[in-house]
DNA sequence: ATATGCACAGTGTATATACACATTATAGAA
DNA sequence: TTCTATAATGTGTATATACACTGTGCATAT
């Protein structure tokens, strides 16, 4: 989706963030494409190689998903090989060497797709989704 | 979904803009419940509204959805009973009674989510969730 | 030893989103 | 009037998201 503005102008602060999310997550979904994952699936490999490794609760926790979509999140990534389980006390999951293999393939096109947000946008903006992303996963709700 | 940090923050616009898009979706969400629509489609029965009536591709390039994107989003409109059929030439909708109803019933509500998001967020960072929608609206996919 | 509670995992259901593909309607040309 | 090109609509499939509810296993209190 995306190009001609006939689109009306809302004032929804909601509205507005989902359309935002929509727009950016498929600039980023075509940049990565050709490295097999969704940009959302880079990010959660991303995050559970950063824990090494991971039971669903702390995982859906650290990415700030509801622990009932991760469980849904896990599925593709397990049948597409890009984690396994892991041994010990638990059920946790690891990359799997596919999976390390696929987030060094992803990542020069996610940084490419950043570095073109951040020039998009401009810095002041860009900085600001990171802020206002901070304030909103501190939200009461 | 929503509360302790223990998230790992992120430093990507797309996941950070997802993650947005969720956490005050889940909010508006929840305030507009009593009224017995979710946000969207709060959004999408607004914009029908403004339109007076339309066809899905207008619809659709008006919110600024995919047009199959529409097309399952009209269908719990429609069983629900908050839009119909309009005479005229082609397939077009338009508000039902019921959905003129349930607008009136829920504006208030969004009004007040509204307000507690600009109090939360301030100003500054309320009015670039808009400015940065609109930027985004046209980027070039 | 059993009961009770808590932490963790999973399912049913529903909305939201888009792409690739298929179908239908409609207007204009021959 | 029939053919054809274009616009409009719809389906299959897949991911993404959350809530309400269910199961399960372990630790502790009685």
């Amino acid at each position: 989706m995306g190009k001609q503005m006939k689109q009306m102008q809302s004032l929804c602060y909601s509205t507005n963030l989902r359309r935002s999310a929509n727009r950016i997550s498929e600039y980023y979904n075509k940049q990565i494409k050709p490295a097999g994952i969704t940009a959302a699936q880079f990010s959660l490999l991303n995050n559970l190689r950063r824990m090494n490794q991971a039971n669903v609760t702390d995982w859906a926790q650290a990415v700030g998903l509801a622990r009932t979509t991760m469980i849904r999140n896990i599925r593709p990534l397990e049948s597409g090989g890009f984690i396994q389980r892991a041994e010990g006390h638990g059920k946790t999951y690891k990359l799997s060497r596919k999976g390390e293999n696929i987030l060094k393939k992803a990542d020069p096109l996610w940084q490419k797709a950043q570095r073109n947000i951040e020039e998009f946008l401009g810095d002041d903006d860009a900085e600001a989704i990171l802020r206002i992303s901070r304030k909103l996963q501190a939200l009461e709700i």
